[in-house]
DNA sequence: TAATTTGTGCAACCGGGTTGCAAACTTATT
DNA sequence: AATAAGTTTGCAACCCGGTTGCACAAATTA
């Protein structure tokens, strides 16, 4: 669905060049979190540094949300039209170690914490590393 | 206390070459997490790779645990001599975007989550970004 | 002492991320 | 429509943390 690509990069105040639409629209697609180099991948030939800058925009204009897995190559999957990305929207990520996939476990918020006296948060990262369902057989 | 050093690596059946006990000695006197480059700095001169094996060996040995904190710097911080880094021994990581320090919340252990049917934990990461009490003044 | 294992140091590489700069494109202004 | 200003894209090159291969040194064992 096009019109919804457009819609979202409306909402979220980034004018929708083709590259925009494109990338929005493959990340839209993916059942996980990608990084830079796996949507390199995607393209028969496409310039990465054009695809990093894209991704950044969308991190900055709150299209997509960035994830840290911790496998040195950083994630991204696309918020919903609602979200400003604020510690309590926060949502538990999964990273499988045997089929090395990221995703958003969006019905899980990160639970809250007690920080020590003065702390104060404002971004919490939560990572959960083993095997997803569909590994955790046999 | 040297003695405290070789007890640490004994009990945790790491050979205390020198190099080691060097190297666990500048870690044990960190009042933060410091990552491969950092401890490189604290040496006049040094490799980086003997440094980046020994961190190694260490975490392997579970002399020390690392941590990614979203830097894109891994690092590194003592373990107590009991720990065994299992998921309940968690404790929360805390990242100051003021002056940049990654902090152990040894205190603040990981909260229980909840995961989807069929998944399995083997490591959580948890990591709050903000201001620590020192940054967060005025 | 010789043979084997373990640790250290150098060099070089890898890969994700990032920047500088110029060309292409878009938007605003006259 | 023509020009000027701003934005986006593409190429090249670089940065840096991490990592590997290999040879030498040190320690351990036979």
């Amino acid at each position: 669905m096009k019109k919804s690509i457009d819609k979202s990069l409306e909402i979220k105040q980034v004018k929708p060049t083709a590259m925009r639409q494109l990338v929005l629209d493959i990340l839209s697609k993916q059942d996980h979190a990608i990084g830079l180099p796996e949507l390199e991948m995607q393209f028969a030939q496409a310039d990465r540094t054009t695809l990093y800058r894209t991704l950044k925009t969308f991190v900055d204009k709150k299209v997509i949300h960035s994830i840290d897995d911790g496998t040195g190559t950083i994630k991204y999957a696309v918020c919903t039209d609602t979200c400003h990305c604020n510690p309590s929207e926060l949502h538990v990520h999964f990273y499988c170690i045997k089929c090395e996939k990221t995703t958003c476990l969006t019905d899980i918020p990160i639970p809250d914490i007690q920080l020590p006296e003065n702390y104060f948060a404002e971004n919490i990262n939560m990572v959960v590393k083993g095997l997803c369902n569909r590994c955790n057989k046999g």
